[in-house]
RNA sequence: GGUCUCGUGGUGUAGUGGUUAACAUGCCAGUCUGUCACACUGGAGAUCGCGGGUUCAAGUCCCGUCGAGACCGCCA
């Protein structure tokens, strides 16, 4: 075949154009026939071209015989068009065939190739490739593209250097379920796919790479959501000689500068930081969305002084009382509303939702008769009740209010359009406890990971008052999504045996579970820490896909198959026997 | 593991237990020389996811199953 010629992309032809003769190539987008006069618009990835073909033109019957998705190779003309389209970068001109050649036809897409195709997510999966032609889509992996561009330039600026670590790793203990990989070489034996590189990179600090990036693929063998892939893609860290303050401002250069070179925007630095406490007291998440207000209000000394068995009731077995304030929600939202917001939060183990509306008649329905005027005096004060509001009020034990509550708060920020969808919150989550009590285990957990910094502070507490420790943890969260997570790490050993103590493991467990690991630590260890952010979730959110899978180019169905290749899939019997593996025959 | 929603031409939807399953878009053909969501005319295209049941009669009701999605659990 003959090389394919192509001067100018589809996007490029402007007027100071016109007169030449330009090859372009690409897909036919839009066929318009009006019978003495063909148009069509030719796609690549960088924008359309119009092509026209007059009756006259030798081509003219090659042209007429197109379909949607032919791939063409055009040589023609410039001219300025007749009637321009201003909808369009290059509609000023178009383009008069002189050469036209057919590389390659197609049947009918089940899709349409366009931004606002008809098609459901399902169709999308299984024809992938075709989805990925849609510009929106093209759209959204070259963002994804440029923020991988802007970190790696960022990163190298400040010394970083990307290191690879192995796709084939050792089962940890702890953490998520992992992805494993039958060894052939070693029958019986199993290799891991990381769910993070968080032992490498702590070893490469321990080597002495000082900065260490990499946009590392993760593996997590839990159930997926729109949000979650069993496999993404992390912006992964890892600093020596730094504590908190370092880090913050490593990322928030970072994240300037993806915001300035991937979407223009500029970020204001130093983000603003919550305490994890005060996260979950006024949002009752350690995600909160800072795009709008409607904060949670600790009702718990209100509630107890009402004659109403349900408050007190909570109270009594330990639980809060939290109320949030639904401004002009008391005309929006009727008690059938109501009852289905009651419903939404049974999810969540709420038993109920307790609600009255203020309007200048009064405060009626729900609770109210249960309200008498001195609490109202301190309600209306402390929730700045006025004209038209809706209180709505969940007792319970504290874990079950905050989720309820913030579920609400995040369905009325969007329902009352409290939400500004240009606006990019990132903010720290700082101050983040050391444990969390099991009680099924009836002993403490690390609320992060067993290798987490404590704070100051509280490095010489952790054996004597474990439940009050705080860590030098840190999240970075973005629009109510939690965007990245990372802490200070442990490196002194007798801090860290107090921390294995702390959650239960003697020596003998501690080295038989994180062996090498502890081993590394011993020879001469800078103090480090690290974050990983989340790639996926921020293309998601620069582009306000609702899902990570419009920013992966083949992701995932939610129940991690790909309906396209139909992985997973059944192996051959003669893979099994060399792999050693023989599965339980299925018992009725 | 659990809860909920959905499954009807290529695609997206409508469809009171009762005629030939409707509409939009896409597709095919025809008319049309300035369209750009071209317009107009005509046409093809559906074993209503699959299996069973109730019924004189099932796309519609019931049970099961498969698939898709959202959420809970899970994700140190």
């Amino acid at each position: 075949m003959a090389k394919i010629l192509r001067n100018y992309k589809n996007n490029q032809l402007r007027l100071s154009n016109v007169g030449e003769v330009v090859n372009l190539v690409g897909w036919t987008s839009k066929i318009r026939n009006l019978g003495g006069l063909i148009f069509i618009d030719l796609r690549d990835r960088f924008g359309i071209t119009q092509i026209v073909c007059k009756p006259e033109n030798k081509y003219y019957s090659v042209m007429s015989n197109i379909h949607n998705e032919y791939v063409l190779s055009i040589e023609g003309i410039v001219l300025e068009r007749e009637s321009k389209n201003a909808n369009l970068p290059t509609g000023d001109v178009e383009v008069e065939v002189t050469k036209c050649a057919i590389l390659s036809e197609a049947v009918q897409t089940p899709l349409i190739i366009a931004d606002k195709t008809d098609a459901l997510e399902d169709v999308r999966m299984k024809y992938r490739y075709l989805d990925l032609r849609r510009p929106v889509m093209q759209k959204n992996l070259i963002l994804r593209h440029n923020i991988t561009k802007a970190t790696r330039k960022v990163l190298d600026s400040l010394d970083f250097i990307e290191i690879e670590t192995p796709i084939f790793g050792k089962s940890t203990p702890e953490g998520a379920r992992d992805y494993v990989v039958p060894s052939r070489i070693h029958p019986g034996k199993f290799y891991a796919l990381p769910q993070s590189p968080q032992i490498y990179k702590q070893l490469l600090m321990v080597s002495g790479m000082e900065r260490y990036y990499q946009i590392a693929r993760c593996f997590r063998d839990e159930d997926l959501r729109a949000d979650r892939q069993m496999e993404f893609t992390q912006i992964d860290l890892e600093m020596s000689f730094v504590d908190e303050d370092d880090v913050f401002e490593v990322i928030e250069n970072m994240l300037k500068m993806i915001l300035k070179d991937v979407m223009n925007l500029d970020l204001i630095t130093p983000l603003p930081r919550l305490s994890f406490d005060e996260s979950m007291e006024k949002y009752g998440n350690d995600k909160p969305d800072t795009r709008f207000g409607l904060e949670l209000k600790n009702i718990t000394n209100i509630a107890n002084n009402m004659d109403f068995v349900v408050f007190k009731e909570a109270i009594q077995n330990g639980g809060i009382v939290k109320a949030i304030n639904i401004k002009n929600g008391a005309s929006k939202y009727s008690r059938k509303h109501i009852d289905e917001f009651t419903e939404q939060i049974k999810k969540f183990k709420a038993k109920g939702l307790a609600w009255f509306k203020y309007d200048n008649a009064g405060i009626s329905g729900g609770i109210s008769k249960f309200v008498d005027e001195k609490t109202f005096f301190e309600l209306k004060k402390y929730l700045n009740i006025e004209e038209n509001d809706l209180i709505l009020i969940v007792a319970d034990k504290k874990n079950i209010v905050n989720q309820s509550l913030a579920y609400l708060r995040n369905y009325f920020g969007r329902d009352m359009e409290l939400i500004d969808e240009n606006k990019y919150n990132f903010l720290w989550i700082v101050d983040w406890p050391s444990f969390e009590y099991n009680e099924e285990e009836n002993r403490y957990v690390a609320a992060h990971h067993p290798f987490t910094m404590p704070k100051d502070e509280w490095k010489d507490k952790l054996l004597t008052d474990p439940g009050k420790c705080y860590s030098k943890c840190y999240d970075i969260v973005l629009n109510g999504y939690e965007l990245g997570s990372g802490s200070i790490r442990i490196h002194e050993q007798s801090v860290q045996k107090d921390m294995f103590k702390a959650i239960g493991l003697t020596d003998e467990e501690a080295q038989e579970k994180f062996g090498f690991f502890l081993d590394a630590f011993k020879y001469g260890t800078p103090p480090h820490g690290g974050i990983a952010l989340g790639l996926d979730r921020l293309a998601m959110l620069f582009t306000h896909s609702t899902s990570i899978r419009d920013v992966i180019a083949f992701p995932k169905t939610a129940n991690a198959m790909c309906p396209m290749s139909e992985a997973p899939s059944y192996i051959d019997d003669y893979q099994l026997k060399e792999l050693k593996i023989v599965f339980e025959k299925e018992k009725e």
